[in-house]
Order: structure tokens, then C-alpha cells, then sequence
DNA sequence: GAATATAGTTGCTCACGGCAACCTTCTAGG
DNA sequence: CCTAGAAGGTTGCCGTGAGCAACTATATTC
């Protein structure tokens, strides 16, 4: 394949994964807590990985808007999914981590979830897989609208 | 990294993408034509390289409703970015067909876009992008619902 | 201490897809 | 033939989701 060819195949593909992936997450969604929102599920999982973090701190990461993560954590914290603390160092802020119940429930779909996965990527090996991951990173990464473009780098060694 | 995460990390990355691309989608949306709905320009795109295409054939490939492909589909024919033709061999069927002007400007964009998009992932050789592209092909294969996991096929050349 | 920036909330709007009902046409079986 | 059911599309209704803007409250800066 040629650069271009790449290029085109790759924007193709993240179409159609953008498209499918909905119905994918809304069932995990539905896993960890019958009423739960799909996007908030991607949110969850965010905090359940990344460990307690402001609103704000997700807003910049999922690059949407704040309101909509101010929804979708009024949200999981009506669903007693996610707790709210004041942050001690800035009274406007409030510090989002998910409670001890809905960590349990989120590992136990995952695990069930990742059997699920692993098996559909059955074909693929430990290395591709995890060549996969590091270019998906690196990916987004790329992507950043913070970043500068990649030419315009200094040192251009993003990661490792 | 170890093959779960590899997994954990794939799914995070995907969930970001997810959630980034919507911008993305927009803006390019916009730059083809100013009023054209960013789903409608995923499905733009995909006629642009596939050809010529029934609605069901776009529902199919993107697992999403046949209404809302039909709604996108009035979408752009009233932007006279696409046109309907009766399929001859079946009368509840229409072929879609990107005018020749929505052509035009579609690669013009396409081209321009590109290059920014090379830029960004300028510090990608060509043969990691090829792998990565190839990667994206094949994931997407591999969650098709119509696949069968790998370990239930016949052949059995499931992993390591 | 006033101007400004930032964290979050809320109302409004539109994009988008799922579901179901419906129409039309095509296909199978009697 | 004719009838039953399947398939291609359209439409109405609804829930989810994000952007934008206005607003409150607190922080920061000069």
C-alpha cells in the first residue's frame, strides 16, 4: 500500500468503525448497570482506569464539551457509580471516583467482556495486538489539536 | 505489554477516538458542503470509493438502521450531492450515485485534508501506516456479528 | 479591589440512530 | 394465478448525545 493508499483506507476504516462501535457500547453499557448511558460507560471506564480526576480533566481528554461531561456525571452519580468530593485545593472543582460497587461490577463485565474479545481477535498474536494498541495511541496522540503537527516538532519524539 | 493491556488499552484509545472524531467528522463535513451532516459525510465517502451503492448495502456495512441511512440519504440528494437512480433489475430499489460536482469537491477537500493529515503523522513511515491501516481493516473484520469468533471456526488455526 | 479566567451547571437546539408501522415490490409454495 | 412472506425504503416517534451560550461561584492577576 502506498502512503496515500494507507491514508484512505485508514479514514474508511475508523468511518466505519465510529458507526458500529455504538451498539458495541451500549451493551457493555447495559452490562455494568441496566440504566446506564453508553457514554457515560466510556466515561466510567476512564475514571475506573485512570483513577479519580476532575471534570474538566475529561472534558480536555475526550476533547467534548463540558457540559455534556457535567451531564453524563450528574448521571452516573444518580446511578451511585460515581462519587463526588470537593477538591480541597479549589472550591470550584470537585474530584470524580468511582465507588467500590461499581469498580466491582465494571471488572467483573470487563473480565467477561475481554473473553469475548480476545476471542474475536483470536488470529491476532500477543505482538500484533499489542502493536495495534501502541499505534492506536499513538494515533490519538497524533491527533491532538495541542500538538503541534508532527513537522513542526522540535524533537518529534513523542514516545517511545 | 501483555496481551489483556494490550486489550485495555485498545479499547480506551478507541473509546477517545470515538468521542475526538466527532469534530473532526464535522469540520470536514462542512468544508465539502456547508449545510452537509457529518454521518451523511461518512456515507459520502464511502460512495465516493465504493461506487455506486443501495441504501441496504450502506446500512449493511455499517451495521446502523436502514431509516437512518434513508434520512441521510434524502440529506444529500437534497444538497444534490447524490443521485437516486431506480435499480432496473428491482423496483423497490435505488442506486446512489455522487453527482459528478460533489465529486469534484469531495477530492478536492480530500486532497487538501490529506495533506494536513500526513503532516500530523509525519513522524509514521510508510510502513507503519500500512500496518496500521491493514490493522484497522482487520479489526473491524474481526468484530463483524456475521463472523464467527475464532475459536468456533472449523479450522481451528485459532492462537498461540 | 477590580478585571478576568476557570470549574461546573443549565437551557436550548440539532444530529443521530433504534424501533415500529407502513407501502411497494419481489420471491416461494400451493 | 394467488397468497404468504421477505426485502427495499420511507416516515413518525423517541432517547441519547454534543455544541453553544448564559450564568454562578471561586481563583487568579494586576
Amino acid at each position: 500500500m502506498s502512503r496515500t493508499e494507507s491514508l484512505v483506507a485508514l479514514e474508511r476504516e475508523i468511518g466505519v468503525l465510529l458507526r458500529r462501535v455504538r451498539r458495541v457500547i451500549a451493551a457493555r453499557a447495559a452490562m455494568v448497570h441496566p440504566d446506564l448511558q453508553p457514554a457515560a460507560y466510556l466515561m466510567l471506564a476512564y475514571l475506573v482506569e485512570m483513577g479519580p480526576q476532575r471534570s474538566s480533566d475529561i472534558a480536555e481528554r475526550f476533547e467534548i464539551d463540558k457540559g455534556a461531561v457535567s451531564r453524563q456525571v450528574q448521571h452516573v452519580v444518580d446511578l451511585a457509580l460515581v462519587e463526588r468530593t470537593p477538591d480541597p485545593a479549589d472550591r470550584r472543582a470537585s474530584i470524580l471516583a468511582v465507588t467500590a460497587d461499581a469498580r466491582r461490577r465494571f471488572e467483573e463485565v470487563t473480565q467477561q467482556r475481554r473473553r469475548i474479545l480476545d476471542e474475536r481477535l483470536g488470529d491476532w498474536d500477543d505482538a500484533e495486538l499489542a502493536v495495534f494498541a501502541d499505534q492506536m495511541v499513538r494515533y490519538n496522540a497524533s491527533l491532538e489539536p495541542g500538538q503541534p503537527v508532527a513537522s513542526a516538532q522540535p524533537d518529534g519524539g513523542v514516545r517511545g
